[in-house]
Order: structure tokens, then C-alpha cells, then sequence
DNA sequence: TTATAAATGACCGACCGTCGGTCATTTATA
DNA sequence: TATAAATGACCGACGGTCGGTCATTTATAA
């Protein structure tokens, strides 16, 4: 037997090895070939470990998602708002960090890929995400609910705004406006319409 | 002097010329040698009339737009409720005519290029689009607040239901869900905050 | 008036560079 | 020496370019 290598391992090393270029770059100016200079690997090598280069961008992409989740669940305070605490659950796409900036620019080219893509883990993916931050509005929604904050009927509004922010994200490249500002006018109104009044 | 052909003309008839064949292939899988094939010319005659594949496209998609557009204008009728408008306005993503679905294909291809494009033309057409039905949309709250049909914060909702719109449209190809009755149920619940009960 | 030379620009398709992906060959190790 | 691992030359497809061709129009001279 020759040496056996983690396959899984140097996977997730050339992925990692190949996140700041990604950044930089973004999906469609990615050469396999840069990718495989930056992993210092040949670039046949490259597709002993990824299938083609959506597989590749796809590992980069799920790691920033990944984290940003585990962020996420860092972050559940009781004391807050309901409101605040929908506020935190966007922050990805809401904060002003600078350092955010590329990261929200290639996650949207990532979005425009999943868009036409028929490459079934991502999509998969995507859905398990969608569902991920679902389950954390639900229960913000519920507990402020329980806490007569909020009307009953706010349940409903449960998909229309996972949908709208997803309409904010979309757009605000195309129209260049300040998605921030209108995301949280948007959802200031709904609470106009939901919370109970003292 | 020699012949001289109507060039905006000629543009048009080959984005007419290549109207099916995009609708068949999509974006991705249709090739400029296609193109000239389909529309009987060379493939340099091609690149006389458009200056990229992306100028192409755009032209026959602009057409699928504006054409729409057009209908939305024809359709106004002063007699349903505030919300069966809003429902008609939305009909293009909305209508389950099967002749539909190859073009919200290709519109769902065509969003997602969008997202990541330079091409300014597109963007600032898209632009366009979206203050067209946002018009549309705000007389059609002006008028159902002036009935008395809903309330007065209907108005900072506009801008909400417009995102909306783009997520459930952006997220149904992902997610494969069906976006109708959910996007349908979403409004069935802002009008039950917004409604004036009789 | 007519024959012909010159000018024009529409049209073409061979060709180019790039890039994702493949495969025959080499290298390293057990 | 058997075999896993790594490599980079190579391939084909594709978007885009460019030099050349040819039909048509205009200018000119007999």
C-alpha cells in the first residue's frame, strides 16, 4: 500500500487555502488553475478532491454559512425585543461592517449561481438553510407571542418575511439602494400593524 | 455609397429570429454559433448588430418584459377589490397558464444573471421594471385607502410587498415549493391587518 | 446615356485566447 | 514492486475578433 491521505481533510485545506482568493475574485473570475497554484497543488489534483469548480466554491461558500449560523446560535438573548432580535437574526446582510462587504458581494453572486444551478447538494443546502434561520424566526415569533408582544396573527407573516428579506438581499444590487434602511422600515410597519399596544 | 440596412431593425429581427430558440436552450446553453444559425446570418454578422452574448439576451428578454407591461396597462379595472389587484399584478409569476412557464424560466435565469452583472443597460432597465409595477402597485393602495377598503399604513408597506414578490420568485427554484399559494397566503394576512373591517 | 472604375459597408467564417475538465505518466511510499 | 497520489500537457467548447469578399451604389469619362 502507497500513503493514504485524508481526502476529507485536504478537501476542507484547499477549500480554506482558496477562501481569501474567492473574495477577491468572485466566482466567475475563479480559474481552476489560480486555485490550484493557491492550494500549491496541480490542478488535475484539484479533481481528485471536487467534481468541477461549482463543487469547490460551493465548500468555501457553506464554511462562511456554516459559521455565520454557529454565530447565530451564539446569540439567542431573552432579553431583547422581538423586533431587536429579528433585527440580529439579518444582521448578516443589515450590519454596516466594512469587513462584511465582500463577503455579502460573493454570497450574492453564490445566490445568482443557486438561481440557475441544477447541482443538487447546494440546492439542498440552500433549503436546510432557509430552514435553519425558519425555525430561529419561529421561535422569536412564538416567544414574543407568549410574551404579548406580538398578535397571534403574526405567525403568518412567518414566510413573507424570510421571502421579503431574500427580495431586499436580491434587489438592492440591481437598484443600488440602501437595503438596510427599507428592510427595517419594512419591518418597523409590520410591528405597527402586530404589536399590542399597551 | 453601398446598401444601407435599417440596423435597429435588423437587431430586432434577429432577437425575434432567436426568440424560441431561448426560450428552449436558456441562457447558459445557448451558443452565439446557434444564434447565427438560427437567425440565418454569420457568426461575425452576429457581433455587427450586438456587441456581447449578454446584449443579446437582454434584448429578447426586454421584449418578453415590455410585452407584459403592456398587458398589466390594458388590464386595469376599477371594479375588483384591492386585493384581487394585487393578485392580478403579480399574475405573470402568479398564473398557472402552462405557456408561462418556459418564460418564468428563462425570467428566473435572466434574474439571475442580473445579480451579478455589470451590464449597466440591464440594471438600469431593471430598475425601470421595478418602478413600472411599483406604480402600478402604489395606485392600486392610493385608491383601496381612498375607498377606505384598507388602512392609511398601508402606504409604508409597498416597498415590503415588492421584495416579497422577488423572494418568492427567487426562492421557488430553489426550493421548489410551491411560491403560488404561498405568496397568495402572505397577502391574505397583510389584508387582514390592513383591512378596514365593516 | 452608358460603360466602368472606385468606394462603401454588410457579411462571413477561419482563427484566437481562455477556461473547465481529462488522462497518460511520473513520483513517493509501504 | 505494487499502488496511491500527484502532475501538467492536452483537449474541446465557447465567446469574441479580424482580414477579406462581394453586392450595390456613386462618380466619372467616353
Amino acid at each position: 500500500m502507497a500513503i493514504k491521505v485524508d481526502k476529507d481533510k485536504k478537501r476542507r485545506d484547499i477549500a480554506v487555502a482558496c477562501t481569501e482568493l474567492l473574495l477577491e475574485k468572485g466566482i466567475k473570475d475563479l480559474t481552476i488553475t489560480e486555485i490550484a497554484k493557491t492550494a500549491g497543488i496541480g490542478k488535475g489534483t484539484v479533481y481528485d478532491y471536487f467534481s468541477n469548480k461549482e463543487e469547490i466554491v460551493f465548500e468555501i461558500i457553506r464554511n462562511f454559512i456554516e459559521e455565520h449560523h454557529r454565530y447565530l446560535l451564539s446569540q439567542s438573548d431573552k432579553r431583547t425585543s422581538t423586533k431587536q432580535k429579528i433585527f440580529y437574526l439579518f444582521d448578516f446582510f443589515l450590519s454596516e461592517y466594512k469587513s462584511y462587504e465582500k463577503h455579502l458581494v460573493v454570497y450574492r453572486e453564490y445566490l445568482s449561481v443557486t438561481l440557475s444551478s441544477k447541482f443538487s447538494p447546494m440546492l439542498e443546502f440552500n433549503k436546510e438553510c432557509s430552514g435553519f434561520i425558519r425555525n430561529i424566526l419561529e421561535d422569536i415569533i412564538e416567544e414574543g407571542i407568549k410574551k404579548a408582544e406580538i398578535k397571534d396573527v403574526s405567525r403568518n407573516l412567518i414566510d413573507g418575511i424570510m421571502k421579503a428579506e431574500r427580495g431586499y438581499m436580491v434587489i438592492a444590487w440591481a437598484e443600488g439602494r440602501d437595503l438596510r434602511k427599507d428592510f427595517k422600515e419594512y419591518i418597523n410597519t409590520l410591528f405597527d400593524l402586530i404589536e399590542i399596544k399597551k
